[in-house]
DNA sequence: CTTTGCTGTGTAACCGCTTACAAATTGATA
DNA sequence: TATCAATTTGTAAGCGGTTACACAGCAAAG
C-alpha cells in the first residue's frame, strides 16, 4: 500500500491541509513546517496521487493524440513532436491509431472523455468528420492538427494547424513543368481526406498557369499504402497515354511506384520522374533518393500541444489558423524527360 | 458542466448505487430499472467519469509504454502491437520517448506512477536501469521489451520479451562468411544495450565456428544513427585493412554505411556487402534492399502488452520469459566479395 | 491593555464514483 | 395470515486529494 497524504501529514505531526500547500507549493507555510513535511515525504517514499487531485482539480497533465498510424513515419514525426512539448510541460500523451477509421476514432474518443484527458489533438484528418463536430459542440478543448474543419467560424477555441497543400502541390507540379513535363499523372490518397482535395487543386492550378490542359484521367486516388502506390503505377505505365511524370501524394505512394518502374525496368528519373509528397526519411533513403515537398512535420506537432496546453491554462485568444509553409526539395527522382 | 452519477439518478427516479450497478453490470437490477436508468443516461448524454473510479478502483486501463524514440521505425512498430492489444482490451497507452535518456526515464516513470497508470511496459531497454529494478522492488506491473535484467529470478510478475539477438548476429555474420567474406566489420550501438553485446556474441561466435579469428579493432560502438553508421564506415573504408563486408547493429545504421560506401564511389555489393538488423521498413526501400535480420516487432509488442493486461486482470502464473526467433533475410546489400 | 491585521495552520466539505451493509419488497411456504 | 428466503434497492462510508473558511498566535497601533 503506498503511503497517502495522511501518513505523511501524521509524520510530520500536520494536517493534510499543509501537505498539501507545500506539495503544491500554495501560500504560506513556514520554511520549518516545510522542511518536516519534506523529510515526511522522502522517508514514506510517497508519491501524490493524481487521480486524487484530478477529481477536485479536473487536471489529468494528459493530452490524447489521435492520429492515422504511428508507423507512417508522417504521423510518427508528428507523435514525437507532440510528445516532446507535452513533456516539456510534465504533460502525457494517449497515443492512438484510427486507421480512418470513423467508428475506431469515435470508440476511442468515448473512452478518453472518461479518463477526463486535458484535451485532444486529432490528427487524423476525415473530410466532415462527425467525431470532431461533436468534440467541438460539446467544447471539449481541441487542436486540428493537418485538418480543417469546415462551417465553425463561430467557434473561438478550436485551433487549427495545417501544411498549405495547395502550395505544395502547386510546387511539386511546377517543377516537373519546368523541367520539361506534359503529361504528368498524379496518384493520391483518399478523398476524403482534406490534404488530397488540396494538391490536387495546387496540380490543377499549375497546369492551368502553365497552359497546359488537366486531364481527369491523370488524376486517381487510393490508398496512402505502397502497395497502392505500386499497383496504381503499374495500370498508368502500361496504358498508351503514358506519362513521364508522376506526382504521388506522400511519400509512400512515390515509393510504391518507384518499385512499380523498378519492376517494369524503367529508370528513374530517365524514364520517369517521380515526385512524392511529405519529406520523410523514407525520400531521403528511397532509390533514387526523392525529390519531395517538405513539411514540418515535428513542429506542426510540438506546435499543436503546446497551443493546446496553453488554452488549458487558461490562454483566452481567439482562436488561431496557423499554416506551415511547405518546400520543394529536389533530390534525384526528377529529372528532364528524354 | 457534464452530467453525474447524481444526475442520472435523479432523472430515472433510483439512487445512484442502482445507477453504478446498470453501469457496471453488476448483480441483481431488475429489466425495468434498467431501461430507466439507461434511458436517462442517454438523456442526459452522461459519461462516467473514470477518475471517479478509478479512486475506488485503483484501475484506469491505461498502460505505459516507455521506447527511445517513436520516430525509429523499430520502436513505431512496436508501439502500433502495444497500442494495438491494448485497444483490443480497452485499454489506452501512454507513449514516453526516453532517448535512452535515464534521468529522462526517470521523470517519465514518476509522473506516471502518480497518474496510476496501470502498468508499465519498458523498451527503453538500458543495461543496468537502475529504475527498472525500483519498479520490480516496488512490485509495479511490469513487462520488458527487448532488454533482460540480469538478477532477478526470484522475481514473480515481470515478464521479459526479447528476441534471439545472439542467434539474430550468428544468422548475419554466418550468411557474410558462407559468401566468403572474411574481413567483416561489425558497427554496433551503444555498449549499454544489452542487444548489442549479445549481436556481437553472435558475431564472435560465427566466426570462432568458422575458423576465423577475432578482430578487436573490426568491432565497434556507437549510437542508432544513420550519422554515426556513416562516419564509422567512412573512417572503417579509409583504413588499410578495409573490410569486405560490414554488419550493421541496426538498419539505420545500415543505412549510414551505404551512404558511407555511396559517396566514396564504392558499389554495394560489388566492393562492399552490408547487413542491417531489424528489418524495418528502411530495409526494404534502402539502396539497395538491404539484407537484414528480421525481428517480429509488432507481434512482440503486441504480446507485451497482453500479457501485462492479463496479469492486470489477475493471471497469476510465474514470470515467463518469451524468445522470438529472428530470421535472416537476403535482399541487395550482399554478395561474394570481389 | 485592547484592538487590528498579519501569518500559519487546522477543520471539514467536496470531487464522482464503488461497495459493504441495511432495508424494503416480493413470492413461496407453513 | 404470518414467516422466511431471495431479490431488488437505498444509505452511507470511503477512495486521496483540494480548498473555503475559521481560528490561533503574535506584533504593531491606538
Amino acid at each position: 500500500m503506498p503511503a497517502t497524504i495522511y501518513d505523511v501529514a501524521k509524520k510530520a505531526g500536520v494536517s493534510i491541509a499543509t501537505v498539501s500547500r507545500v506539495l503544491n507549493k500554495k501560500d504560506n507555510v513556514s520554511e520549518e513546517t516545510k522542511q518536516r513535511v519534506m523529510d515526511a515525504i522522502e522517508e514514506l517514499n510517497y508519491v501524490p496521487n493524481m487521480i486524487a487531485s484530478a477529481l477536485m482539480t479536473k487536471k489529468m497533465s494528459t493530452l490524447s493524440l489521435l492520429i492515422p498510424d504511428v508507423i507512417n513515419p508522417f504521423f510518427s514525426e508528428i507523435a514525437r513532436g507532440v510528445e516532446d512539448a507535452a513533456n516539456n510541460y510534465n504533460y502525457n500523451v494517449i497515443v492512438c491509431n484510427t486507421d480512418y477509421d470513423l467508428k475506431k476514432e469515435a470508440v476511442y474518443l468515448n473512452l478518453l472523455k472518461q479518463k477526463s484527458v486535458d484535451g485532444f489533438i486529432v490528427a487524423s484528418a476525415i473530410y466532415n468528420d462527425k467525431n470532431v463536430y461533436d468534440l467541438i459542440k460539446q467544447d471539449y478543448p481541441l487542436v486540428l492538427l493537418g485538418r480543417e474543419i469546415d462551417g465553425i467560424e463561430k467557434n473561438t477555441r478550436t485551433d487549427v494547424i495545417v501544411s498549405n497543400d495547395i502550395c505544395g502541390g502547386y510546387q511539386a507540379t511546377k517543377h516537373l513543368i519546368e523541367l520539361g513535363h506534359r503529361k504528368i499523372d498524379l496518384i493520391l490518397g483518399p478523398k476524403e481526406i482534406k490534404v488530397n482535395r488540396d494538391r490536387e487543386k495546387g496540380y490543377r492550378k499549375a497546369l492551368r498557369d502553365h497552359g497546359i490542359a488537366v486531364d481527369k484521367n491523370r488524376i486517381h486516388n487510393g490508398r496512402f499504402k505502397i502497395e497502392f502506390g505500386c499497383s496504381k503505377a503499374l495500370e498508368i505505365l502500361r496504358k498508351k497515354e503514358q506519362p513521364t511524370a508522376i506526382f504521388a501524394g506522400n511519400d509512400i505512394i512515390a515509393i510504391g511506384v518507384l518499385r512499380a518502374a523498378k519492376s517494369l525496368g524503367y529508370d528513374v528519373p530517365g524514364d520517369l520522374s517521380v515526385v512524392g509528397y511529405d519529406n520523410t526519411i523514407l525520400a531521403e533513403i528511397a532509390d533514387p533518393p526523392l525529390t519531395t515537398i517538405n513539411q514540418q512535420m515535428y513542429k506542426m506537432g510540438y506546435m499543436a500541444a503546446e497551443m493546446l496546453i496553453k488554452r488549458l491554462k487558461g490562454d483566452k485568444k481567439p482562436a488561431q489558423r496557423v499554416i506551415f509553409e511547405t518546400k520543394l526539395v529536389v533530390r534525384k527522382s526528377t529529372a528532364k524527360p528524354r
